[in-house]
DNA sequence: GTATGCTTTCGGC
DNA sequence: TTACGGCCGAAAGCATAC
């Protein structure tokens, strides 16, 4: 049987900033995109626990955490995702060392599958985990919390349960009783959407998953997902910690100054992603075939037209040949205003992969 | 009808 | 009362080929 563990770096970039600069944990520390529309537009990356017990969390707009935090002393901070990107890597090689296969799924979070070094005992892996906290803490003191479990699935919902510091292991014979009560949403991938139609059919908890008719189900989502969910709730889906993790697309993003529907005033930041997407093409070393625009309108709604290339590409002036008809494109069919703009790269070719077709011709 | 591949939208962090 | 980033992966939607 496989033992998966899953690795949470507690509320990263605000942990960041407080290793960074200690004097600042005991307070609120909210750590902000700007977008540079006036001295505050812009939205919270994330919060430290003691600004979330005022309701700051990711995503809300900076004014409106300032109000949530108008009567106490607060820290806001702009991201610095560089640096948080360097102190990732740092304890992710740390994390690395405690598992059979590691993947790493976002600058927080891994999957360890830890099988072997386990044995399969629930208890093994327990200590095999306490002693990498130990080993993250002493070495960057920094606090990460760990779900241990019998799936990736299971292993992720044992993290939400001990956040943050916290590590929790649920074994199968622990999943009636720790995983089924739990409302569905706890599941990855049930979002408010599918919440809303499993109500609908008396679906409340995880445990009301496996008790539905599954036709039902099935009429609602489909085979697969419906399939997912019964495998997910069991603790039986099988999705392998997958070693490497190849990135798939690369993006810019740039909020306009101010929302508009002009090509002449939209086509400067277009030069300007264009640029910044073919330096991060080059400095990975890839090549791309698709490229693809996306506006955000001013009701946040989002509209994208995308393309592919007839060659891989990397050079500023390649991708902006590809982007500035789609770009007329969306401005023509938009029913409003631009109020941000980005650029995508994907279906990707590192140069190996260059080289090595280049042989075939 | 099903498989496949591409485009567009969604949602997590 | 409102206020609203910048990424990413993948699902959903759609077209085409057999």
């Amino acid at each position: 049987m496989s033992i998966i563990a899953c690795v949470d770096l507690d509320y990263f970039y605000a942990q960041c900033e407080e290793i960074l600069n200690s004097s600042i944990k005991d307070k609120p520390v909210v750590v902000c995109i700007y977008s540079g529309r006036g001295k505050e537009g812009g939205a919270v990356a994330t919060a430290n626990y003691i600004a979330r017990k005022y309701g700051v969390k990711s995503g809300i707009p900076i004014k409106t955490a300032k109000n949530l935090l108008k009567d106490v002393e607060a820290y806001f901070i702009p991201a610095n995702l560089d640096l948080y990107e360097k102190f990732s890597q740092e304890v992710m090689n740390i994390v690395k060392k405690y598992a059979d296969v590691f993947e790493q799924v976002s600058v927080d979070e891994a999957y360890l599958d830890i099988t072997k070094q386990s044995n399969s005992d629930y208890k093994k892996a327990l200590e095999i985990m306490l002693r990498m906290k130990e080993e993250i803490f002493q070495k960057h003191k920094l606090t990460c919390t760990v779900g241990i479990g019998p799936s990736k699935v299971i292993a992720k919902i044992a993290t939400d349960l001990k956040k943050p510091n916290g590590i929790e292991v649920i074994t199968p014979e622990e999943i009636p009783l720790k995983v089924w009560p739990l409302s569905v949403d706890s599941l990855p991938g049930i979002g408010p959407r599918s919440k809303k139609r499993l109500e609908n059919i008396g679906v409340k908890t995880i445990g009301d998953i496996l008790n539905a008719d599954f036709m039902k189900l099935v009429s609602i989502f489909g085979k697969k997902i419906s399939t997912y969910f019964v495998r997910a709730a069991q603790g039986k889906e099988t999705e392998q910690v997958k070693e490497t993790y190849e990135v798939k697309q690369f993006s810019r993003m740039v909020t306009l100054k101010n929302n508009t529907l002009q090509f002449n005033e939209i086509k400067p930041y277009l030069e300007q992603l264009s640029k910044e997407l073919s330096e991060t093409l080059k400095s990975n070393n890839y090549f791309a075939k698709g490229i693809s625009v996306m506006a955000v309108l001013d009701d946040l709604n989002i509209i994208s037209k995308s393309k592919l290339a007839d060659k891989p590409i990397n050079s500023e002036k390649d991708i902006y040949k590809i982007a500035e008809p789609l770009l007329l494109d969306l401005i023509k069919k938009s029913p409003r205003m631009f109020r941000r703009l980005a650029l995508r790269a994907y279906d990707l070719i590192s140069y190996e992969g260059i080289e090595s077709l280049e042989r075939f011709v």
